[in-house]
DNA sequence: CTTTCGCCTTGATCTCGATCAATTCGCGAT
DNA sequence: ATCGCGAATTGATCGAGATCAAGGCGAAAG
């Protein structure tokens, strides 16, 4: 297993939000920034617990979610590595506080920042204000799609969609996918069912769009997938 | 019907994007603003045009809204008078596209103004940049809210949490309230068809929750909604 | 190798809300 | 007042997806 690596300008620069920091303002961020490790299950932070820091995931996987009394759970976001969230909390008035609860699907190493740095270097650096508000806009756009998806779509639309959007970048042609996420997670974060989840998968393979193989699958018509998300 | 008044600093200064700015900054902003009117079901963008302009809505209602190509539609966000909105999409990269299409639900009147003189302006003033953040943290979070009512939640209690929202700011002990919105769009809203609405409506003046004299709604038992509400 | 446990799958049934259909209501125009 | 039309209500039926209930299957532990 590796060692925890601490952060260093390089690794900082990586992240948008601070690439355009000259060297005083990465070190301010820098002094601030821990390492933290999480276990596969863990949890980084509860819904309505007031917000200190945000973070970059360096490795692993998060998932953010909303529970409900009664035990049900949605996924609201899946966090993969090398990206940044909670970055948008800081924000809020008063105690700041977590709009979702986060928790490691995988174990997972992150870097958590303060917010009164970042804060700092906003009041200097307007380029890092536009950054951070165009992350927010294309976030904000996202959410809209998502309720699209829920309201005007059905489950095997979201589904199909997921899948779309799971082939791996500039790959034209190949139509192979793993889910790096457990299905039930998959599931939930398409707001649909695990036995829901599965039949529909099972309904694909039938008119063969797809093939599974456990975890993989392979896109076996990519063309009627493709029609399905298009009406 | 009053004469369309054209905008003056002062008006601009209510509105919280601009009341930080200086004198020279507003007039900036002043130089570029047009007021526009709407009559009742005219549109004022549609979903995937590029976009020019922010607006602030100073009388009248406006639908912000999806579609979809077997002609339903959901009603992403009411905008009532006193409000801004698509002040978030200048940050989208390339032609910047509106999210949703925005049509008039009534005459209305608004101020359109250009993208570019704010974006001037946030490069000077880091304060106007936090103003416009928080703006886009909040409506980050109503949209997590949104979707958690959505996935977790029945009509029944959407429905419930809507009314209860809808109770006049600051008036404690008045249960009563007018809809100003079609029903139909306030079904379409809260994701749900105009004959469940109506029919859950009918249920809840069943039992004695609420009282419906058409658009008049009082609501007779409050502490049996917010039960609704909390499980 | 076998047990265990969690995840996934498959089957049977149920239910909330959608859809289809028919009035009725409300209001502006003639 | 009456007509006409869109909005709202009410009734009857339908269906996508949830829920309840068993198995199956693979990976980690003993």
């Amino acid at each position: 297993m590796d060692k925890a690596l601490d952060p260093g300008p390089d690794e900082l620069r990586g992240i948008y939000l601070f690439s355009v920091l000259d060297d005083g303002q990465l070190a301010t961020v820098l002094n601030t920034t821990r390492v933290v490790r999480l276990d596969e299950g863990e949890r980084l932070f509860d819904h309505g617990q007031s917000s200190q820091h945000y973070f970059f995931l360096r490795s692993g996987q998060i998932k953010l979610f909303r529970s409900a009394r009664d035990g049900g759970e949605k996924v609201i976001e899946i966090v993969r590595s090398g990206e940044t969230f909670a970055e948008a909390v800081m924000f809020m008035e008063e105690a700041r506080p977590y709009p979702v609860s986060a928790q490691a699907i995988v174990a997972s190493e992150l870097l958590a920042f303060e917010q009164s740095s970042l804060l700092g270097i906003l009041e200097e650096s307007s380029a890092t204000c536009m950054r951070l508000m165009a992350g927010m806009s294309r976030r904000l756009r996202q959410q809209v799609d998502e309720i699209d998806r829920l309201t005007l779509h059905n489950a095997t639309y979201r589904l199909a969609t997921y899948l779309l959007q799971q082939i791996p970048r500039g790959v034209l042609e190949s139509p192979e996918l793993h889910l790096t996420t457990p299905k039930h997670v998959v599931a939930s974060r398409l707001a649909i069912q695990p036995e829901t989840f599965s039949r529909i998968l099972a309904r694909l393979a039938e008119n063969g769009c797809v093939e599974v193989h456990g975890n993989n699958i392979v896109l076996t018509d990519i063309e009627a997938i493709r029609e399905i998300v298009s009406e």
